[in-house]
This record gives structure tokens, sequence and C-alpha cells, in this order.
DNA sequence: GTCTATAGGGTGATAGAC
DNA sequence: GTCTATCACCCTATAGAC
């Protein structure tokens, strides 16, 4: 058992490793900007040895986006909102999106953007990326913010933003500073009565 | 000279014969889900023949996206806001851009998403995207918004409600119905004075 | 598990006859 | 201008020896 349990050990850390160097490549060429030979190399392997870690291309991909959002996941749990309203936690929050896809922009994209021809998340891979939206929706419930309008134009508002920033101002500012105003307008707009009268569906 | 005219005429047909061909293609399976074979077949051509049309494929992207943008101009300078205010104007130069988009989701998609690997307009294609941008400026500024901020927030909010429509709910409208109350939100918070002196940069 | 070899598919682009 | 033939790649994935 004690032998069995270091196997499965090394072969854990060389298929980190694998997503590891996958994550580099994507981050340098792309997410499609790279090969399995190209991949191999960099763990000192053939392409096909690859395929005693992960059964396809897609499956590589498939682990990154699972494991892309099990750090999303993981940074939401860490935060701490305890010593916030409602309406400041979505305020955080909206804050340390825009943090977490800036800080890896390849990885925003490949969970939040998913631009690569034939690839779809496993249902167990996507469930997480659901649970990550429920997060959300918890949130703006905290805040009494309940209609999926206002939640559908805070999504919307928010990955407007994030993929202006990345497509047009790589490595800047220019609408990532705008997202705390954004939230605010957002939010203003969205508990004044006035304006519910007014858009009511 | 008559003869030759004749014959200029008949390639620009052709030539434009195989662009709709490309764009149903695009439509079909997506902007790099076609290939030279599969375009040439459409048009009763074998692949190598395009070459006399077109001197590469990422050509017949460029030729795409000129056609697209000139789509673009074409709607924006015949529209007529000379009874509207400014304001107004700005309204409806918003609904007309969805509008546009949703019209054709993969035009949309080349035009302003840009997700082809490897292919970047050419200059003089690029132009007429800057120019069309330029028309959105000169609009805001009639009406007194000349904040670069402010125009920024209204392309990622517009950019942002259009990709999430078309990802998350082609062909319904439950991201693009919220433009109207978007566009409002975002001009009477920048003709607000109030909400300049809190957000200055 | 890792390797070599290769299957089996595909691609954009070019040469040269007609 | 259009064709056939082909170049010169490229890719993922699998078979089978070690």
């Amino acid at each position: 058992m004690i032998l069995e349990s270091r196997v499965v050990r090394r072969r854990r850390q060389v298929g980190d490793e694998i997503l590891a160097a996958a994550w580099a490549l994507s981050r340098e060429t792309g997410l499609t900007g790279w090969t399995l030979a190209e991949l191999g190399r960099r763990v000192g392997m053939q392409a096909a040895s690859l395929y005693s870690y992960f059964e396809s291309k897609n499956a590589i991909y498939d682990a990154m986006f699972r494991q892309g959002h099990l750090q999303y996941l993981e940074m939401e749990r860490t935060r701490d909102t305890s010593d916030l309203s409602p309406i400041e936690a979505i305020r955080q929050g909206a804050a340390s999106f825009v943090e977490f896809a800036l800080a890896d922009p390849t990885r925003y994209q490949h969970l939040f953007q998913r631009t690569i021809p034939g690839f779809e998340p496993s249902p167990e891979a996507y469930a997480l990326a659901v649970e990550g939206y429920q997060l959300m929706v918890e949130a703006f419930a905290a805040a009494g913010i309940t209609d999926q309008r206002h939640i559908d134009l805070f999504t919307a508002i928010t990955s407007g933003i994030l993929s202006q920033q990345i497509a047009n101002d790589p490595g800047g500012d220019r609408f990532s500073r705008l997202i705390g105003e954004a939230v605010d307008l957002h939010l203003a707009h969205v508990t004044s009565h006035v304006t519910e009268r007014t858009y009511r569906s």
C-alpha cells in the first residue's frame, strides 16, 4: 500500500508538471499555439508519452479548465467578507474577480471566454464554473438583488471591461480601472426603485 | 477598353462570389471551420484556382473584414439623426450597433472580436475600423462627452452585452434587451456632475 | 512508462500543362 | 484562369518493442 501510494503520488506530480508546462506554453504562444510535441519537449518526454497521463489534448485543456476554476473557487472561499455589508461584499468581489482575471489573462480566456475550437469542458469541470457563478448570485441575493436582469447586466459590464482591457490594453489599466465606477453605477441603479419601475420587463 | 472593363467586372463578380461563399461557410462552421478546398467546392473551383483571386487565405479574411466594416459604415452614413438630440442620437446609435451585430453574429465576431489565430487586418482594412470608431466618438462629442474614460466605459458595456448575448443566448435577447437600460444608465452617469467629481482620475 | 515508428488525417501554397 | 499534381509541412493518436 505504501509503495502504491508513492506511485500514485508520483503520477500526480508528473501530471501537475505537464499542466504547468501547458499553462506556460499557453501564456507564451496562446492556448491553441502549441502542439503535444512541444509540450512533451518541455517536460522532457515524447509527445506519445503524454498519453500515459492524459487521454487526449482536449483532456489536457479540460484539466486546465478544472484547475483554473478550482483556483478561483479557492480564492473566493478564502476571501473574508464577514466584516462587510452585502453591497460592500459585491464591490470587493468584483475587484477580486478583475484581479484574478488580470493576474493571468490566458487563464481568464480559457475559463471565461472559451475560444478553443472543438473544446468543451466536461460536465465535472463545467460544474465548477457553475459553482463560481452561484457564489456571485448568492452575494447578490444577500443584498436583496435577485432579478436575473440585474445580474445579467452585472456580468455583461464586468466581462466587457475585462475583454476590452485584455484585448486593447494588455498589461495596462485603461479599462480595468473603471470597474469600481461601473459597479457602483450598476448597484446604484439596481437598488433604486425609480429605475426598476421604468425598466420592468 | 470596353473589353478590358468587362474582364475586370467579371473578376470582381467572381471575387464577390467567393467572399459570399466564405461568409456562408463561416456562419455554418465558424470563421476557422472551413478550408480552401471547401470554399473552392462551393464556388465550383479547385482550391488552387482561388489563388487567382486572393493571394492567401488571410487575404480572404482581410477582404471579409474590409467588406463587413464597409457595410457598417454604409449603415451609419445612411442613418438619419437630423431630427434627434445628440443624446438621442447616441441611444439610436447603440441600438443600431446591436442590431448590426445580432443580424450576423459571425460578422460581428470577425469585425470586433478578432478570434482568428494569426490574422491581423491590413492597415487599409483597419483604417475602416478606426473610421467607425471615430463616428461614435464624434456622436459623443456632439453631446459634450469627450472624456475618454466615459467612452471606454460605453464600449465596454456595449461589447460586454453583445459578447454575452452571442455566447450564452444565441438567437435570443436575454442580454441584448438590456442595451437601452444600460445606455441610459451610462448617459445619466456621464452627464451628472456629481459623479464626475467622485471619479475624477 | 517511455520510447520509436507510423498511421491517418489534414493544411496552405506552388509549379507547370492546357 | 483553371486545372492536376504535388510539395512541404503539420497534427493527434495509436501500435508495439523495451
